[in-house]
DNA sequence: AAAACGGGGTC
DNA sequence: GACCCAGTTTT
């Protein structure tokens, strides 16, 4: 690969890179006003996930949540609420976590400094240098998933981007280059240039600012650049679930652990007929019930296991958990309140949780 | 170093 | 259906 050592020559990529981000970039809420709060929902919320999906999210949360206390002082149902749909619920756990830090040890303002935000819960070395180089013009560098490609490519590096190794490798390119005056410009003129040209698939060499030093373009390997080694199927789960009625409301178990941890959700077990999960139901929680009928069968994907659920509904006779913080009874109404994962939504519209949905 | 963690968009 | 996305935390 390329010497990442300054010269002339490559220093002028950094201008037209920021000339073609000026006229180029895409107009995105938190760009308009880039105060900190705003830059690190922002961010925690663009974590995996693209632009287009976050904005209408962003919106309704800033609304809700329009500063640290504000968040700091809601409920943490609310504030999943205000998640549901977007995944990766831990994000949204740890921004209130932090939320909560930020008002006890900042006195209720995100720290400017590096190393204090990388201190907070759900803000790792991408999300600190993403608010410290954007609202704080310090010059940090932001690795991402575009910024590996953008790299990878413009220098040809073979690097395998799947080991964690080769993420400092980046990182001392990329700060090789970052302009001290610019860095969020440069920063974000990177990623919006792998989102918009230097694409995963099909990338738009031919209108690419950088084109003209782009080592990968030259030696025709855009396409197979960067080395990705990380590649893994889902293992597929079979489930079944079980909508347990009684008095008009349904009971619901709080997860405590793995998949979808924190959520109230329907009791769900790896067994796939009605009478294992009768079974199950009593053998691991002690509760009886009769009159099981069969619903329906979905499949959910996930990014690291499919799941196969069939889905029952039964009257309940007897029998109640102990732990009383594991279990509730929920109304019709109570359920329209609490925050509910894509992944469990077949099951609430099945047991008439939910409106009926034509589509699904 | 590797695995766990969601959901939607795109080709 | 496979791949991708403005990653972080836990093991």
């Amino acid at each position: 690969m390329l010497d990442s050592n300054r010269n002339d020559e490559t220093t002028t990529w950094v201008c037209r890179l920021l000339d073609w981000y000026e006229t180029s970039k895409r107009a995105m809420p938190w760009r308009d006003q880039p105060d900190p709060y705003r830059v690190w929902v922002a961010e925690v919320m663009l974590q995996q996930t693209q632009v287009k999906t976050v904005i209408p999210y962003f919106e309704r949360f800033i609304e809700r949540f329009p500063s640290p206390s504000h968040l700091a002082e809601a409920c943490l149902d609310q504030v999943l609420k205000y998640w549901e749909g977007l995944g990766y619920y831990s994000r949204a756990r740890y921004l209130y976590q932090a939320a909560h830090r930020i008002m006890t040890q900042h006195e209720g303002v995100l720290p400017s400094d590096y190393d204090a935000l990388l201190a907070l819960p759900g803000i790792g070395p991408y999300t600190a240098a993403a608010v410290a180089s954007i609202a704080f013009f310090a010059p940090y560098p932001t690795i991402d998933g575009n910024a590996f490609r953008v790299f990878a490519r413009l220098f040809a590096c073979e690097d395998d981007i799947a080991r964690p190794k080769s993420r400092r490798r980046f990182e001392s390119l990329a700060k090789a280059y970052l302009p001290t005056d610019r860095p969020g410009d440069f920063n974000q003129a990177i990623m919006e240039l792998g989102a918009v040209i230097c694409r995963p698939q099909n990338p738009k060499c031919s209108i690419c600012p950088l084109n003209s030093t782009c080592y990968a373009y030259a030696l025709g390997k855009e396409t197979v650049l960067p080395v990705n080694s990380k590649k893994r199927v889902a293992p597929l789960h079979h489930l079944s679930a079980m909508v347990i009625e009684s008095d008009g409301s349904v009971l619901l178990r709080r997860r405590d652990e793995g998949l979808l941890n924190g959520f109230w959700a329907f009791p769900l077990f790896e067994v796939t007929d009605a009478e294992a999960v009768t079974f199950a139901l009593l053998n691991t929680y002690g509760v009886k019930v009769d009159r099981v009928r069969y619903l329906g069968r979905y499949q959910h994907a996930f990014s690291h296991q499919r799941w196969d659920v069939s889905v029952f509904a039964g009257r309940w006779c007897r029998g109640f958990p102990r732990e009383s913080g594991e279990f509730r009874w929920v109304t019709k109404e109570a359920f329209e309140a609490l925050p509910l994962a894509i992944a469990l939504k077949p099951i609430a519209r099945w047991a008439g949780l939910l409106p009926k949905n034509t589509i699904g």
